[in-house]
DNA sequence: ATGCAATTTATAACGATTATACTTTGACAC
DNA sequence: GTGTCAAAGTATAATCGTTATAAATTGCAT
């Protein structure tokens, strides 16, 4: 944790911005809360558990800031508002999400199925892939289960 | 364009709603811009010229209603607005976008790209997939060129 | 200590979307 | 035809997420 902290702190000195104390702490619960998808909202709400004197749009400049250095991704699952997801360090594409459209629920995928689809569209379109958004909609393990047991429950 | 509207029209008497002019208005633009991705203002401005009484809100309303009927699909390349895509006939999966940084032009997909990587997620993570949403960010045809002209002519 | 630029706060403004109250339309019964 | 009723539409206000603004604060550099 400390560790990533500090690279990141490094990776903004090098932009010649400053690690604040409320960067931080938006950082913090970043990483604290690193399998959610939280919307600025969340962020916030969070943020001022740890520092209560912190402003919402602070915490919206502060992820704008870090989506602009690619630490994190500003991802969108047409619910209306955006969401911000940690990159993984060292993996330098977006990871995919699959959303269950039965309990909200969002799962990761952090391997890169799109290689093979990615030069495709290089080849046959030439349209030069810079990043990709890959979302998929369905039912999740656990829904299926818990529908199937209904069912034969009815019986 | 008749023959798609009568078959939209069955469609909506099927769940029992009605082609009224407003709502026949609305996708007489969409037909007529299908390679488009209208926002819902685009949609409003150019319903208004064929009917200028029609309210936003009814607009808003036809597309909710034609997305809910699997009609057009409602996509959101995060730019903060909903835009609005008609289904291709008889194709039920959604399509794939690729849209370019630099000019903004967005390119459409019709082929299915994704049926191995759909059968990867349904074995290896248990989801079951219902659709999907694929874009690439990244430069298309047209500003490759462009650049590399420009690169040229700097020498 | 003073000045300066970056940052933060608080709040107002904005733009897209949705909810509300009221009106219109059109099918059907009488 | 007239009355009734539900579906649909209009106009507008309200809401919600996000962004812009002005004033205050911080912290380094002189």
């Amino acid at each position: 944790m400390e560790h990533r902290i500090d690279s990141i702190k490094k990776q903004l000195h090098s932009k010649s911005y400053k690690l604040t104390p409320q960067r931080e702490a938006t950082l913090r619960v970043l990483l604290e809360r690193e399998e959610d998808h939280l919307s600025a909202e969340d962020v916030f709400l969070l943020v001022k558990e740890k520092a209560p004197e912190i402003g919402l749009a602070t915490v919206y400049r502060t992820l704008e800031l870090l989506s602009e250095l690619k630490i994190v991704d500003k991802i969108n699952f047409g619910d209306g508002v955006s969401r911000y997801d940690l990159r993984q360090e060292g993996v330098e594409h977006f990871h995919h999400h699959l959303v269950c459209m039965e309990c909200g629920s969002v799962e990761e995928i952090i391997e890169d199925l799109l290689k093979e689809v990615e030069s495709i569209v290089e080849t046959d379109w030439g349209f030069q892939v810079k990043d990709h958004r890959l979302t998929f909609h369905g039912v999740c393990r656990q829904c299926q289960k818990e529908k199937k047991e209904a069912e034969e429950n009815k019986t």
